[in-house]
DNA sequence: CTAATTTCTACAGCGACTGTAGAAGCAAGA
DNA sequence: TCTTGCTTCTACAGTCGCTGTAGAAATTAG
């Protein structure tokens, strides 16, 4: 005996906002769900299941072109995992280029929230700082922290 | 004497690209700069040297509304820095929340990678973990992880 | 029966740009 | 002088991953 859902209820369940399920549906990540009569859509646990398994890739920051080849992976258990593996390496590397970027960043904002004496803004460490090139990242090497 | 730069001259010496710098103007980040006869933009040394301070808060990550009040500052160096003080301590709080968020995605993500065994899809860590909730972020805490 | 809630579609908006198209300006070489 | 090729101009559409709006219809709760 199959569970159907309204999209309120999938939404609930799975912790996918109503308006993203139709979003999903709309780019393709979730298939066209069957309608009752007057047109609302109706979902299976199968699809519910899905919404979960987007929910969590996406919490996990896999873009959507990586959850659809990951459904793709899901939907054909019999071939072997090295793509899965590949993407999920590739976020791994990703993430960490981040953490670093970001580490970067946080020594320095703290670096200038030490340095300012909480006297004007002529003088201040976090408005002067941000004038002065040298004493930070330098300007070119700094260009790949706009990725993300 | 004033130097003057085309803007593609002033992309070159800002790092800061020449749709980029339009964009800016655009939004009024940046003033409308002089034009000459044929309608082409100059720039003098002064907006450059913005151009170059609007790159250096992007990159340390500081959106496009918190640059517009670090200007705002910037142009009146007798007032206290309290405001800016505060923006760069809000800005260091959500780095470093952003930074706590990533650890734990890299964690994840690494149990994932070590878990797959290098099999079938049908039996890979890295499929199946994102079916599992259970196995990782619990489904409701994790929801905050959408910000940045 | 009424009122509140849910759902529907279609489209605009967010942030911070990037890319496109088509026209005009400009510098350097033959 | 002409041509080639680069830069610049405007205006607008597209990116990503949604979120919000408007207005209508269906359903549910009291």
């Amino acid at each position: 005996m199959q569970k159907e859902f309204t999209i309120g209820q999938a939404a609930e369940t799975s912790g996918v906002k109503v308006t993203t399920i139709r979003y999903y549906e709309s780019v393709g990540l979730m298939p066209e769900p069957r309608r009752v009569e007057s047109g609302r859509r109706v979902y299976g646990q199968a699809s519910v299941d899905l919404l979960g398994f987007i929910r969590h890739a996406r919490d996990l920051g896999f873009t959507v072109e990586a959850i659809r080849d990951l459904i793709d992976l899901q939907e054909n258990p019999g071939t072997d995992c090295t793509k899965a593996d590949e993407l999920a390496r590739h976020h791994l590397i990703e993430t960490q280029k981040r953490i670093e970027q970001l580490r970067v960043l946080e020594g320095e904002l703290m670096r200038m929230i030490d340095g300012c004496a909480g006297g004007k803004v002529g003088s201040c460490e976090i408005v002067t700082s941000l004038f002065d090139h040298s004493k930070c990242l330098s300007d070119h090497k700094s260009k790949a922290l706009k990725e993300h």
